[in-house]
DNA sequence: TAATAAAATTAACAATGTTAATTTTATTAA
DNA sequence: TTAATAAAATTAACATTGTTAATTTTATTA
């Protein structure tokens, strides 16, 4: 019995990094179920045995994305710094990552996803990127940066403003470019922080 | 002359107004090329010769969406209160009313568009929206609210922190409801303005 | 080895945006 | 007014898309 499970999850992955490579390479675009059925070596039809629809592959997808731009995240702790540049440092990573990836802004973020097993989304928006974020404003407030309870409402703030920029910044709805937008975050992130003291 | 480009900018408006009835009726995912023909009393590949193709039509929709959304938030002028609350005001009544109307928010931020003359473009996006919010921030360092060199800055943050809010709750990446979102932004604003005194 | 279940493929559908070919309508010249 | 020409609108056609149904191939079981 679950040998059988065993070998679905295996032909879902073929499919889900056939679509992640297309993805990759030709952006969410260039996204067809023909396509991922080439590059997994099935026919397009096969697909619809292992995921109710396109959709749901592409969350499946999003979620290795997700996972990708937290090992992305972790290149930029720097144990020698102290935790209001660390925390500015992780902001500003998480902004170039999305700002020169924008496809990858637009699977987690925007593009409609279908249902894989709730077991894998559980409080998953947002896992482990979150956290880093949630981390750095602790060890803040423990380093005397910020006051204790101001945690959350700083960590929502700059959750939000950061996926703001992004949004305008991606979609052209903004007309900087992304240096000006890089020293302006920093300008607000000093802002904020300095604001917030204890 | 001119009355040939009378003549094709009325025809153009047959084509926005069906646009925008069927955006308004079916949402965005119900905008097709045959359907827009249908609405305007024209066969579909007429659209062709007055706009290049149907991103283009729908940039046009998008800037009269837009009007829209300035009108609808003059409704939250209060003349009898101070900036402070006035400016809550607004970003609340912007926030609600992009959260009840997920496909303005698709549109006016999240769509590719085409290209309308490029007189219609010109510092357009967020033209006569953005200004409600630049107006109320100066008045309130007019009245001691927040400094004036604050303005800028506070203008940015607001800014990018709704769009932020907005985007994660639209798309369903953020668990919470919309009057928690709300209260939220209470709070934050409170926070922002309480901290940027003078 | 025969019967049956499971998996994979091919064929088919309806819908889409867009272009080319064609027909209709308006404008101009005689 | 009528014939030639330009402009505008329509129909026909394409290539793609996601998805489903019908069919064939492969694996499992008796």
């Amino acid at each position: 019995m679950n040998k059988k499970e065993i070998q679905r999850q295996r032909m879902r992955t073929y499919f889900i990094n056939g679509a992640k490579e297309i993805i990759k390479e030709e952006g969410i675009k260039g996204l067809t179920v023909r396509k991922v059925g080439e590059r997994a070596g099935y026919s397009y039809a096969t697909i619809y045995n292992y995921f109710s629809d396109l959709n749901t592959l592409l969350a499946y997808c999003m979620l290795d994305f997700l996972e990708d731009c937290y090992h992305y995240m972790l290149n930029f702790k720097i144990e020698t710094e102290d935790s209001k540049n660390q925390l500015i440092a992780y902001e500003l990573a998480y902004f170039r990552y999305f700002a020169e990836n924008p496809d990858m802004f637009q699977i987690i973020f925007i593009e409609e996803l279908g249902k894989p097993p709730k077991e894998l989304m559980k409080e998953n928006t947002l896992p482990s990127v979150g956290l880093l974020l949630r981390e750095s404003l602790i060890k803040c407030a423990q380093e005397g940066y910020i006051a204790e309870e101001k945690i959350e409402l700083l960590g929502e703030l700059i959750t939000a403003s950061l996926h703001g920029k992004l949004l305008l910044f991606i979609k052209g709805r903004d007309g900087s470019n992304l240096e000006n937008m890089i020293s302006l975050i920093e300008k607000e992130m000093a802002f904020l922080l300095s604001q917030a003291g204890g």
